[in-house]
DNA sequence: TCCATATTTCTAATATGATGGAAATATTGA
DNA sequence: TCAATATTTCCATCATATTAGAAATATGGA
């Protein structure tokens, strides 16, 4: 992931609303919600939601589908996987065992560190 | 970690100079950098620089301590891994067997799923 | 085709955040 | 105490993000 992106997600999630957007749909999982069916939790006028769902689009945090008259929007799960793997990069740099005592378990200086799952994420 | 510590890290991150003095601080590991050298490297006037390092104080992303006239800052590595923590949270919740083939690195609806390191973070 | 539903786009008002020069504060060494 | 250094605070200006009503667009059912 390349700094711009990880950028726009954190600027995306740096807002209350779009943050209970994004986690309302990491909850709601792949099937996803309804626009309506988010605005209605959250009690947001439809404007101001379109505006938010807007946003985390852009940053490419969520995706949508039609169904029938309704848009789906559901998580992006690989970019905020991505998005976790940018953040834990490049720390300590030249200093591993200093860094692990600070960090143990985001500061991954070596890759005999990375679990699967989280190397799974960087291809 | 709450909402609206979780928000915090996230608006203040949310924003590329914020983002390079955290990076450079992460990299910097806990010996950290002072101010100054901050500033030079990322060629901020003082009062910018000073005003962002404030913000992410109150993020509680940086800690700072005084070494002479200086003040060093460093990345506050546990609640960056608070943060990360919390991100991952209430995933595709009352689904597991979706969620993990949606996230499988983040999602992790079930306590064996935790790393020791992981689990160390949220006590 | 026509209407109801679902959502977005347009728009203008408002609020908030960012910038950086200049002055103020804190620390140290002489 | 005085001067030099390091950093912050103050302040005014500028830029950007947010809000939500109203209108426009898209879809599907009768």
């Amino acid at each position: 992931m390349e700094k711009q992106e990880a950028l726009a997600a954190l600027v995306a999630l740096g807002h209350e609303t779009r943050l209970d957007i994004f986690r309302l749909l990491m909850q709601a999982g792949p099937k996803g919600l309804a626009a309506g069916q988010i605005g209605e939790r959250l009690a947001l006028p439809p404007a101001t939601l379109s505006f938010h769902l807007s946003q985390l689009k852009h940053a490419d945090l969520v995706t949508f589908r039609r169904e029938s008259r309704s848009l789906i929007y559901s998580a992006a799960y690989p970019v905020m996987n991505a998005l976790l793997a940018y953040m834990t990069e490049n720390c300590c740099q030249g200093a591993a065992a200093s860094c692990e005592a600070a960090a143990p378990s985001t500061c991954q200086p070596e890759e005999r560190h990375e679990t699967p799952a989280r190397a799974r994420v960087r291809g």
